[in-house]
DNA sequence: AAAACATATTGACTTTTTTGAATCTATTGC
DNA sequence: GCAATAGATTCAAAAAAGTCAATATGTTTT
């Protein structure tokens, strides 16, 4: 089916949301925000050494927030909405109506 | 004014998402998912101590994901949707059109 | 083929986060 | 008041994450 929502277990979901939880990689995927930008690009645009961007791109890929294309010697990376779209179901997920839930008041006095 | 939105700093941002990036904390928001709860009671359906649940609850609680309740000796905690919708709304300026944006390629061959 | 360049990987170190035993605070019930 | 209960805090240890120098890999250029 088509617009079928996955669902990821907790570890998986810790996984994408890694890619928000430092301040270095929130920095990348602002400086994405412009478009797809390469890793030297990056690199003299942030105040970080080059296996720490490294190792940051290695998280952010992981987690599906950005994707990278490999073009000669160089590594284009940009923001993927499709990750993107997966971490805002989790969150729509989080607030929505739960069928199967129990309202049972919990330790009341 | 009513609909309008914040922009948090990088630091900020990244307070909100740590909620999401631990698998004990995002067990917790599955439970909270359907409804509130006491402390005592997440304690009792997870594996992990007092103290530790005590620690999550903070970082919750400091990210805006989760609101708490002190009722006598009990603490209710809940899902915050207006702390659900902070993030939801980082991550939709994620892939919103920017437009100041430059789209001049980047290292290209 | 050698030099230059872009990026990834390794290894060591530092910092941050997670964890739980022990303890403290506050509330309830006797 | 005293005992019991719920939860937060303190402290120390363990685990995980972030950092960068050095080095390795792969690509382009000369």
């Amino acid at each position: 089916m088509c617009g079928e929502k996955m669902t990821l277990s907790n570890k998986e979901n810790a996984r994408v949301f890694k890619a928000f939880c430092d301040e270095n990689r929130l920095q990348i995927l602002e400086l994405l925000h412009g478009g797809e930008k390469c890793a030297c690009r990056l690199l003299e645009e942030m105040s970080i050494s080059q296996p720490t961007l490294s190792h940051h791109m290695k998280i952010l890929c992981d987690s599906g927030i950005v994707v990278g294309r490999k073009e000669g010697k160089w590594m284009h990376y940009r923001i993927s909405p499709e990750g993107v779209r997966i971490a805002q179901d989790y969150l729509t997920g989080l607030t929505a109506a739960d069928p199967t839930c129990e309202s049972e008041p919990c330790c009341e006095s």
